[in-house]
Parts: structure tokens; sequence; C-alpha cells
DNA sequence: AACTATTTATAAGA
DNA sequence: TTCTTATAAATAGTT
């Protein structure tokens, strides 16, 4: 969106990194608050400049929106829990790679001319693919479940008996 | 943006409010992975949207950002600082995976069948991460145990008659 | 800080 | 919903 297209990496030259930063978190927060104001949505951004200065925009405001986003795990405190959460953000992450593959294959699609037929299996193939990572993706999410079923049922199996609060070998303390 | 100019103001029409949030909270963390990875900036969103569904977008993680932000770094006990580390691994190669996304995205002129055997590398990168996922899943697991014998130990030899009845933590069923 | 030539995002339409 | 396209908006390089 300027006088010559760029490449998405890390800008060398220091000053027109800085630049660069200013202009797009202006352009980022403007998006955002746009976003909240269309269509009634909750938005809350931190960013950190490369001089590793705070810049925040919340919608209604950071603290609210974070702490909202925070609870779905925070009050999880143990390792399965938190680890789903973690699967949670990375799926989430993982989507948004897979629709970048996607916008991919719609510009690959618009590019060729000669190869229109042969590209068309190629592509089938692709979404082929793409289904088999999401397959995958939900297969990782079912061994989560059994995971935590099993880590429940080990901490059931490993509660012999009941805590009188004089007995000090108390071992497993995730659930009482 | 768009055929028509739009003001900025709440979309009545409930549709099509559902389709600009989806559109625009697209290019939002389109924009905010750009600004993370031009200028080196730590980003971090969380949108709610009008259904009241979380998405959220982090560099390196949400976390990680919003507790820098809010200056709430509690100390972290040592499985899930352990678990946080590895997650940060996985988000590093996320953001390789997406670099080189981006890397592809520019060139647009490239012979289809080489740009597919290109995505077809990268979904199998994309697999291999859903495995490491799966395995930091497991690996955590079963660090677990360990640390909390180790931690319990620890707790029975400097406080051997007092228990602290608060500090069990509550196990949830998780919900979707 | 402004200025524009271009690129990019997106509102409607199909 | 998914894709297309005309147009508005963002912004890279320049002054």
């Amino acid at each position: 969106m300027g006088r010559r297209k760029i490449e998405i990496k890390m800008v060398k030259d220091t000053n027109t990194r800085q630049v660069t930063f200013s202009k797009r978190r202006t352009g980022l927060f403007k998006k955002a608050n746009e976003l909240s104001i269309l269509c009634g949505a909750e938005v809350a951004i931190v960013v950190f400049s490369p001089g590793n200065k705070p810049y925040s925009f919340g919608h209604p405001d950071v603290e609210s929106v974070a702490s909202k986003f925070l609870e779905q795990d925070q009050p999880r405190s143990n390792v399965s829990s938190s680890c789903n959460a973690n699967m949670e953000k990375l799926n989430q992450q993982l989507n948004n790679v897979m629709d970048q593959l996607h916008e991919e294959e719609k510009k690959g699609e618009v590019h060729d001319e000669a190869l229109n037929q042969r590209k068309k299996t190629k592509l089938e193939e692709l979404q082929e693919l793409l289904d088999l990572a999401a397959e995958l993706k939900f297969n990782v999410k079912s061994r989560l479940d059994d995971m935590e079923a099993v880590e429940t049922m080990l901490m059931i199996k490993e509660k012999p008996m009941e805590f009188d609060e004089n007995h000090v070998s108390k071992r497993k303390r995730k659930e009482d």
C-alpha cells in the first residue's frame, strides 16, 4: 500500500522501522476502533514497540476485555487445563495459517492460464491435504481429552484414603 | 474500502454485521501479524464477536504480552513455565511457517507445480507442528508428577504441620 | 509531518 | 457461503 510493495520481514533500518511501526500501529488501532463500532465487538490490543514502549487500544477498555479472555483458562490451574487452553490458542493460530494457505491457493489460481486443467487436479489434492490437516487437528484435540480423562482417573485412584488434617503425607492435591 | 463508503457506526443488519466482523477481524489480525514481523513488535489482540465468541492473536503469544502490559508477572511454577517455554517454541515455529507463507505471497508469479509443491511442504510442516503439540501435552503431563512430588516434599519439609486448604486447586470440567 | 503513487482491504454484488 | 470486483483506505518512499 505504498509507492512500492514490500516484503513482510523485519525492516533492517532502525529509523525506517520506527516510522513503519508508528504508521502501522496507528492504522491497526484505527481498524480496531472501526471493528468495535461497526460490529459492537469488544476489542483489546497491546503492542510493544521495537523500543519496547507499550501502546494499547481497548473497547470498552483493555483490562475488562483481557480479564474476560484470561478468565477462560486461568481459574483452571492444573496443567492439563492450561495446556488445553494453550492448544486452543494453537488451534487458532493454525486456523490463521490455514486461512493464509487458502489465500495463497486463490492467488495461485488467478495467476496461471496455461495449466488450468492440471491445476484443478492439484488443487483437489491440496484440498484433501487441508482436510487431512483439519482432521489431524481434531485428532490431537481428542487425544488431549483422553489425556485429561486418564489424568482424572489416576487422581481418583491415587486418593487411597480419607485425609485427616493431622496427616502430613498429603500426596495428590489437585482435587479435594 | 469497498463498493461504497460506509459510515463508522453500528451495522444494523445482523447478518451483514457478522460478515463485516468476520472480514475485518481477519484483516485486523493480518495487519497485526505484519506489524509484529516488520517491526519485531510484540502484539496481543483479543476480540469478542457480536455473538460473544473469543478470538485472539498473539506474537509471541497473548498471555506473555498481556501480562507484561498488566505488569502482573506472577512467579510461575516450574510446571507452567516449562509448559510456556514449550509453547514458545511452537509459536516460533508457527511464525517461521507464516513468514515463509508471506515470502511466497509476495513472489506471486510462481509456476503452479512449484507452488503446490511448496504448499504441500507447508502442510507437512503443519502436521509436524501438530505432532509436536501432542508431544508437548504428553511431556508436560509426565513431568507434572515429578514436579508435584518434589514440590510436595519441599513443602512438607518447610511446613511439616500446617496445611493451607485454600492451596488446593479446583478441578473444572472443560466445556465447549 | 505532508504528500502521492501504489498497494491492500473490503462493501456490495453475483 | 464463497468468490469477484469496483472503490475506499492504508501506506512506502519521497519532499
